[in-house]
DNA sequence: TGTATTCATTGACTTTGGTCAATAAAAACG
DNA sequence: CGTTTTTATTGACCAAAGTCAATGAATACA
C-alpha cells in the first residue's frame, strides 16, 4: 500500500521480485516536507536517492543572488543529485519542496550494498541513471538550439501538469528567461 | 610507443597492469581521418568508444539547416557518443574531424567484454563516464546561467588551446551565438 | 606563389528579451 | 471573509544579440 507507487515505477524498469522488494523497502526512509522546506542543501555531497510519493520539488542554483531552476521532480519521479554522488563533488544545487511532499529515500551507500544481494536494484538504478543522462543531454540541446518560445511549448507538451502547479516565474527561471518575457510569450499565443 | 598517450591517459584514471594493457590494445582499431571527414554519423546508434591520439574533432547537430556545435575532442580526449550507446538511442549528432586526426577505437561491446576479464577497464570506463556526466551538467549550468560573454571567457580559461585551432564561427556555434557577436565580444576586450 | 575560397570584422538596422514601475489578479492566511 | 502577500500582466524604454551586406584578412591549394 504505502510503497505501491514506487513498486509500480520499478516494475516499469525491471522485473521485481515481491519478496526482494519487501526486504528492500524496509530500508527506505520516509521524508515529509512542508512547503518550501529544503530537502538537500548545496555545498555538500549528496548521499540520498529519493522517490517522490507525492508532492512536487524544485532543484535550483543561486548565482549572484539570482536563482536558476534546473529541474522539477513530481510524484513518481526519482529525485536526487546523483551527479554529486557519482562524482563525489559537492552539490551546486538546492532541492526544496514546492508543495507539501512525501519522499522515500535511501542512502546511496545502502543502495549499493543491495546491488550485490539484489541485482535488479542495480539494473533499475542504472536505468534511472541513463534516463537522467538522456534528460540532461536533451536539456543541453534545448538550451543551445531552441528559442525560449520553443522551449516553453516543448515543456507545455512534455509536462503539461507542471504548468498548473508551478508559479510562472519559476517556469521562467527553468527556461532561462524573465517572468515578464514568459508572460508575453503566452500572450502572443492566446485568442 | 604507438599507444603511449592512451596508456598515460589511462594511468591518470586507474592503476594499469602493462600485460593487461598489451592484450587490451590488440583490440584497438586505428582510425585515420582526413580533415572534414566524418567519424560518426547521426541517426544511428553509436557503437564505438574512441581516444584521440592526435588531431581535433567536432561534434555537432543540425537543426533546420543550422549547425550547432555541442563538443570538441582534442588529443588525449576520450571521444564518442556514449549517450547514444548507453541509452541505445540513435545519435542526434555528427562527429567529424576538424584537423587530420588519428583515433584508437574500440567497439563498446568488446570493451564490455573486457569489463569482466580486466576489471580496471570498467573502472576506467566508469570514470570517463562520470567525467562526461559532470561536463554535460556544467555545460547545462553555463548555458542557463551565464551570458554569452561569460561563456566565452570561461572557454578561454578552460580550453585556451582550442581557440587557436578552431575557426571562430565554430566557437560561436558552441557558445550559442552568431559569429558577428563573438567578434564583437572579442573586440570589447581588446586594447 | 598567386588565385580562389573561407573566415573575420565592421556598420547600419532589426528583433528579441531585459529592466523598471505600475497595476491587476490570485493565493495565503489569520 | 477580508486583508496581506505573492504572482502575473502590461507599458515604456533599454540593451544585447541577430541580420544583412560590404570589406578585409587569412588560408587553402592548384
Amino acid at each position: 500500500m504505502l510503497f505501491d507507487s514506487l513498486l509500480e515505477a520499478l516494475k516499469k524498469l525491471v522485473r521485481v521480485d515481491i519478496q526482494d522488494f519487501e526486504i528492500f523497502s524496509k530500508d527506505l526512509q520516509h521524508v515529509q516536507l512542508k512547503k518550501n522546506e529544503i530537502w538537500e542543501q548545496e555545498d555538500k555531497i549528496s548521499h540520498f536517492m529519493g522517490f517522490v510519493k507525492s508532492g512536487l520539488l524544485r532543484q535550483y542554483s543561486n548565482k549572484d543572488g539570482v536563482e536558476f531552476t534546473t529541474n522539477f521532480f513530481m510524484e513518481n519521479d526519482f529525485a536526487g543529485n546523483y551527479v554529486s554522488y557519482e562524482t563525489q563533488t559537492p552539490s551546486t544545487t538546492i532541492t526544496a519542496a514546492l508543495e507539501p511532499s512525501e519522499l522515500f529515500v535511501i542512502p546511496f551507500s545502502v543502495l549499493q550494498a543491495y546491488h550485490r544481494s539484489i541485482p535488479s536494484t542495480k539494473e533499475a538504478a542504472d536505468l534511472i541513471g541513463k534516463t537522467k543522462l538522456l534528460q540532461v543531454h536533451e536539456r543541453n540541446s534545448s538550451l543551445l538550439m531552441n528559442t525560449p518560445e520553443e522551449r516553453y511549448y516543448q515543456l507545455v507538451k512534455e509536462k503539461p501538469a507542471l504548468l498548473n502547479r508551478v508559479p510562472q516565474y519559476l517556469i521562467a527561471q527553468y527556461l532561462g528567461i524573465r517572468p515578464e518575457t514568459l508572460s508575453r510569450i503566452r500572450k502572443r499565443h492566446k485568442n
